[in-house]
DNA sequence: GTCTATACGAAGATAGAC
DNA sequence: GTCTATCTTCGTATAGAC
């Protein structure tokens, strides 16, 4: 019963999200998730008394959780490097077929985010910790230390995060490779070491 | 006679880099700036000739000129490893000072420039290039060979910009604590590795 | 649930006086 | 070089009919 809704009212949501990935937070204009998701104007406020403030709030929970379930979706199949390759592929594949254009619309919001909204901040904090959650569990379960594993979790999706902006901002997949395969070398060595 | 300027000019530069480290770029309208520069208003058009995406983009360029300033700076200090930590210690200070409100001023941009501004992502793409550039020399001055230098110098950048949002998120400084200790142990085996 | 119309404000940019 | 309008566009939000 919780959130599920409408088809209109998922298809905004995924319509900002998808806005907020390519021209950020702030172009995000309710115009454009109309004309993006072909909703009636007369949805908007129906759908979301708070206005825009609770859509781009509802977009960030949306991003985070497509990102979420592919985390956990890898996570049955192989080892933590595995799940970080698969992580790296994921953000690389979105780079490469948007032409450079679209990046992570949980960061966009993190950076656009100020003190008048505190629950955009919040929602992108969940999303953030859901991810880094969801890895530090993979690396307790090879082995690693509650701490090390808290601290490469954080490690690894800062660095990736990273790496998506440079490499939008240079136009070419070269930073996000590199850190893809910093990564694999740093989680190869940690996991070896615990089982020593 | 490049790039100097007024005295006003060089506020209005500065002012724009403070609010779109704390606002974001889209936010960073022609008003705050003024209000917060305290120059007059038919100062604008006359300094900058493009308008607010001019503006905008030295703010870039001075933003990133005064990191790879104190780059610089420390380098002639001591190893890479001693200036990758001045580096994680740099932000980490903006940030607590600020109240975990200021972010980086070039990936705010980064994040937020569009298609229709392609100046913006060149003087985000020059600022993040610079910074490599200075850090693979350093590691290059270290004893690592061009290719890994080159990796190891990106894989900072990325880390170190992505903790600064996961830690201006959460609101925490353990995010960029975490990371500048495993970029700390990574760097000193790089070095320690290529010089046996 | 959806539509049109409109109020209201913010922001970029320009024109012309001083 | 700087100031004061002003034009125009855009975006949020609301009111009220259907």
């Amino acid at each position: 019963m919780a959130a599920s809704g409408s088809g209109t009212r998922q298809r905004m949501v995924a319509a900002a999200a998808g806005s907020i990935r390519r021209h950020g937070a702030s172009a995000t204009s309710i115009d454009r998730v109309l004309s993006l998701s072909g909703a009636p104007r007369g949805s908007v406020y129906h759908h979301f008394p708070g206005g825009r403030a609770q859509l781009v709030e509802e977009a960030v929970g949306f991003a985070g959780q497509h990102v979420s379930g592919l985390i956990v979706e890898a996570a049955g199949t192989g080892s933590p490097v595995v799940v970080v390759d698969r992580f790296v592929a994921m953000w690389r594949k979105q780079l490469v077929e948007s032409g450079f254009r679209d990046g992570c619309p949980v960061l966009a919001v993190a950076v656009e985010s100020d003190e008048d909204h505190p629950e955009l901040t919040d929602a992108v904090a969940e999303a953030f910790g859901r991810w880094h959650d969801l890895l530090k569990a993979l690396l307790v379960d090879a082995g690693l230390g509650a701490g090390r594993a808290d601290q490469l979790a954080t490690f690894v999706i800062a660095a990736v995060e990273g790496a998506l902006v440079l490499s939008r901002a240079q136009r070419r997949t070269g930073p996000l490779d590199d850190v893809g395969g910093e990564l694999r070398g740093l989680l190869t060595a940690a996991i070896e070491e615990s089982a020593s």
